[in-house]
DNA sequence: TTTT
DNA sequence: TTTT
């Protein structure tokens, strides 16, 4: 019996190609940017319209399949719960970032194109970092992170 | 004909009473912190547990009915969507802080006891300030942010 | 504040063309027919799926938009909430139909086929009955079930 | 990877204490009324306000879980998905009953009261029936209906 | 910082 | 048949 409830529901299109990374344990982790837009008529009668990003998580056998078949543009419903985690950037200053940790990711709209042959697009990387963030990018998820 | 879906809900307790306050051009807003608790058992059989908390913005009308009627402590339903603000700290560093922007609130559970007369608790701030974000704070949302 | 949660929400596709008539009072409704497919792996690592097919209903504008922009296998999201009537048949006998009362209805993936120009495909009828049911099927929607 | 989405989300109140049986399987399931209310402000200014019920349908441990702890009047939060079952009355006509397969049932608010030890309250029947419907109702379901 |  |  759970004892609350962390519900993120979300449809919208990948920014980007999903990257695959593995955990020095070795669990696969995929990391998307996804956009969901939103449209309204505000007061004075005007069209409106507002992009919000949202960073998404996914592990394991669901992370491989997202990074086999999906590609930026997509259009996908991302189903998870929201978490944030506190990193320490260059500076040794706190920072916090929310992600969504999907628990199931489905593919909307027609078959996707053929993923192109691209060389330098690669999956799970030999040897995941994981160096101190820079750039202001938080730092990737580790084994502490795994759920499960 | 929504373009997407941006939909985040919740069901937790409150960290502390919410705080209203009015944006300079006078709207209420009211923030409040949301802890969402999840157990689970884990491969060793071992019970765990994990508390996430949430920031979550209400305006106009509910926001002034949350300052009313809840306290902290108080179990609720929060139904809303996903933002994401920047804001820049007092180093002019950039900062990221995700919020649910709640549309839907609903009281769970018994009646809230009742309101202490605390003279120190009060609501609508008559002065609403937009001072630069002191010790990791994000600022006061401004009516910059106001969704209607 | 509400007292309670009615929510459902659907991904699926469409079973045949949006039918959208009007209640005697002139208001616009549009019945759907959805059919939502889960597919999963049994304990004998079979590959399973099962298809649920579920009843639309659709008020007003965004009936009329359903009508205009929706046909028969399009993929949808449908936001909505549960409501169960009763009809009495020919017969007279009691019968229960549960319908998904939409309040949000996305159109997914790729732009809809052009309408065909076919001249029996009537939107708004100029007569909507409310005979009894006939078939075993429930009756059309009335004044009565309007929700707003 | 999902091939859609079939998801609803209820609060609200358990219209009497859940019932528990056995298919003849052994497979524990329950059921429970639950009612949620609406209540909204119509356009003449009047409150109003609808109540809609429920049937919730829990297997496995949650539907012991439920029988153990819930009672009738709990406020309880129901994850799960809508299925159509058809079955045949005592005239050998066709009935539909749309039910909520419960995966997640959160109990709110306040503990429940203790049990009463009312020694007619008993939970898995020795003898599960699978007779024909009577009175309108939907039979039982059995091990064809048995989701795992 | 909540709650069970 | 619940609850506020």
């Amino acid at each position: 019996m759970m004892e609350g409830l962390n519900k993120v529901m979300l449809i919208g299109n990948l920014g980007a190609d999903p990257e695959l990374r593995a955990t020095p344990g070795g669990k696969a982790v995929a990391n998307m940017r996804l956009a969901t837009t939103d449209t309204w008529t505000d007061k004075a009668g005007e069209k409106r319209e507002r992009t919000e990003w949202h960073r998404i998580v996914v592990w394991g056998k669901l992370a491989e399949l997202c990074h086999q078949h999906l590609t930026k543009g997509r259009q996908v419903f991302v189903e998870g719960q929201l978490q944030t985690r506190e990193w320490t950037d260059k500076e040794n200053r706190k920072n916090f970032t929310t992600e969504v940790i999907a628990t199931q990711v489905t593919f909307l709209g027609q078959r996707p194109d053929q993923r192109s042959a691209d060389p330098t697009r690669t999956g799970s990387r030999g040897a995941a970092t994981q160096e101190p963030a820079s750039d202001g990018q938080p730092p990737p998820m580790d084994d502490a992170d795994v759920p499960f």
